[in-house]
DNA sequence: AATCGGTGTTGACGCTGTCAACTTAGCCAA
DNA sequence: TTGGCTAAGTTGACAGCGTCAACACCGATT
């Protein structure tokens, strides 16, 4: 009846009141004794399921990236069969627009995806290797665009996703860390960068040399 | 002679001392106290100048945007007078690159300026106007660009900024979290992603279509 | 010569992550 | 059934952190 001396499904439950006290409170409120009385276990019994907090956030962290794994992968399979250029257009702006969405509807989980200090200082490999598994699905839908022939093939597929996760990384980034100003529509924002990259910033026409 | 009980010269002495911390030690190692006794003083002496350990990071983060604005005004000073495609096309791929090198070079001090997390909370808006000014360099840079006719000009300059902005920082985002592989030769890359931006990912030719 | 305020010091407090030593309880072998 | 092994949880303690309060110093102003 009451609680049991051994909480049974202690992992899983550090990990999700993680999250919510990420969501809630941001990272600094994402302390071992906060997490302890949430799951109502005592300060140190963490330390049996994770070897150090970071160890923890390093999970949280990594369930993030494999999320968007997931996200990128729904896209991949959404494809678009009959390549017209219209419809590559739309197709990546999406992909763009829906990784900005997740930035955006959890900005403290993104932030410590990417930026949190005691992650980013030593090797982290399951974080890593969820990192690139997410990178490696972009890498994939980008070559299978280049098979369709509709984006340049003289870019390696990887340099392509690098450039193109950089770019909306970039863009959730500067969001996410609220360095600059909010733009009134993010997605709108997100498309019209995708869609620039897409499409290029110079004038079409070559014969502006003076 | 001996240490004189004033120190003559502190808040400055404090940011030099925090800059070295952060390259050396990273922000972890950054500490009051630390802080304290590279100065030569005692352990709150630097509230005498810093509210608190937030302010002063803020201001540690607000000169690495100084040097960035000033990074951005050389090239502003340098850009071509006669436009021809080619030296556009060097002449931001040298800015990409010298941003992405800004970054690669003092990596702690760029993940202070974006990514810490107790900066990116509150309002701090000494840091804030900081990356505002810098921001306007860039949105300056491409009103010129436009106004010289080699950059489209159905995306406004403010929306070029972001966008562009947004590339470069994710990629010295990427570069400085490590997260992803780090690249051969990322000066290299960040040149490919300007160019990729400027001449657009998809095929030249609109006639893909299925 | 008195004093006033900016600067630096000492002591203390609460909060944090984490180690060491101990307890509990479920499970498996004898 | 029982004995004990082991994973899981607890309590106590410690050092390091940011920071407040109270006090000491000293150059400049009156």
């Amino acid at each position: 009846m009451s609680d049991p001396y051994h909480h049974g499904a202690l992992r899983a439950a550090l990990l999700d009141a993680a999250t919510d006290l990420l969501t809630t409170e941001g990272v600094e409120g994402v302390t071992m004794r906060a997490l302890a009385e949430r799951t109502g276990v005592s300060r140190t019994a963490p330390y049996r399921h994770f070897a150090s907090k970071d160890a923890l956030l390093e999970s949280v962290a990594a369930e993030g990236f494999a999320q968007l794994q997931s996200l990128l992968h729904r896209f991949a399979e959404a494809a678009p069969a009959a390549s017209t250029r219209a419809a590559e257009r739309a197709h990546f702006a999406d992909i763009g627009a829906a990784y900005v969405r997740f930035a955006d509807a959890h900005p403290a989980h993104y932030r410590l995806m990417y930026g949190h200090d005691a992650l980013a200082r030593s090797a982290h490999p399951a974080l890593h290797a969820a990192a690139e598994a997410a990178y490696a699905e972009l890498v994939r839908l980008l070559a299978d665009a280049q098979a369709r022939g509709t984006i340049r093939t003289d870019i390696e597929p990887a340099h392509q996703a690098y450039i193109a996760w950089g770019l909306v990384h970039g863009l959730a980034s500067l969001l996410v860390d609220g360095q600059m100003e909010r733009p009134d529509d993010i997605e709108a924002l997100a498309r019209q960068a995708i869609l620039a990259l897409l499409d290029g910033l110079l004038v079409p026409d070559p014969s502006v040399s003076a």
